[in-house]
DNA sequence: TTGACATATTCCCATATTGGCATATGATTA
DNA sequence: TAATCATATGCCAATATGGGAATATGTCAA
């Protein structure tokens, strides 16, 4: 063996830049996969690729409508990463704190030099 | 060529399963490398390179003391992960508007089988 | 049914990634 | 300085990944 679980997962399929203008394309409303192609100016076999990624962890949801598929993103599927990155909120608050006490003190007393 | 950008951002860098259990572990204090092979199970090389990529993107951040360096999670940089899957709240939350309209129009206008 | 259009899949190549192992580097203590 | 502890790095093997090109699949129109 020699590649950790890679299950792709959510965290996974956004790590890729265009996956991620791929979603933010697909947000506001649905549209066909020859617009994505044309908006990201990728190759449509790479889109396509792409937006099978998405589609294995649910993060766009498809429907077909005539020859065309309409893809649009599945927002829901985004919430574990938010929730997971806002768990690291308070430490960072903390730290905005500190940084702010420490100004708020240099200010009361000035450089020693 | 051959490969996207892929410069390891932080997205890439969380990506990981074990390097988001790392950052986890480092989030609440500093603690030297041992600490972190002995809490997750995972060979030393294998952490020192995990840490090496979350350090690369100012995910952690280290200070030596004697022999040991002491890893910390370094969270403000998590906040652009944060924000930009915050981006798709108002997505999601139209949805969830959604679906709970619908359950109420059930409720008023039973199923009609 | 045939042809055209839209999208998906396959194959190949180059590169990236991870873990395991051995070893190097840095720092402390004897 | 030598021995030891803590961590980092280098190398290898196995696998994953993304793009490109060709081709397959599915759907509609004539």
């Amino acid at each position: 063996m020699s590649r950790a679980p890679t299950s792709s997962d959510v965290f996974n399929a956004v790590a890729e830049p265009h996956r991620r203008a791929i979603l933010e394309f697909l947000a506001t409303e649905e549209r066909p996969v020859g617009e994505v192609v044309e908006a990201l100016g990728l190759a449509q076999p790479s889109v396509s690729k792409h937006l099978r990624v998405l589609r294995e962890v649910d993060l766009v949801r498809v429907r077909r409508d005539g020859r065309q598929k309409l893809y649009r993103t599945n927002a829901g599927a985004i919430r574990p990463l938010h929730e997971w990155s806002g768990s690291f909120e308070r430490f960072w608050a903390r730290q905005l704190r500190r940084i702010k006490e420490r100004a708020e003190s240099k200010r009361t007393a000035p450089k020693r030099t």
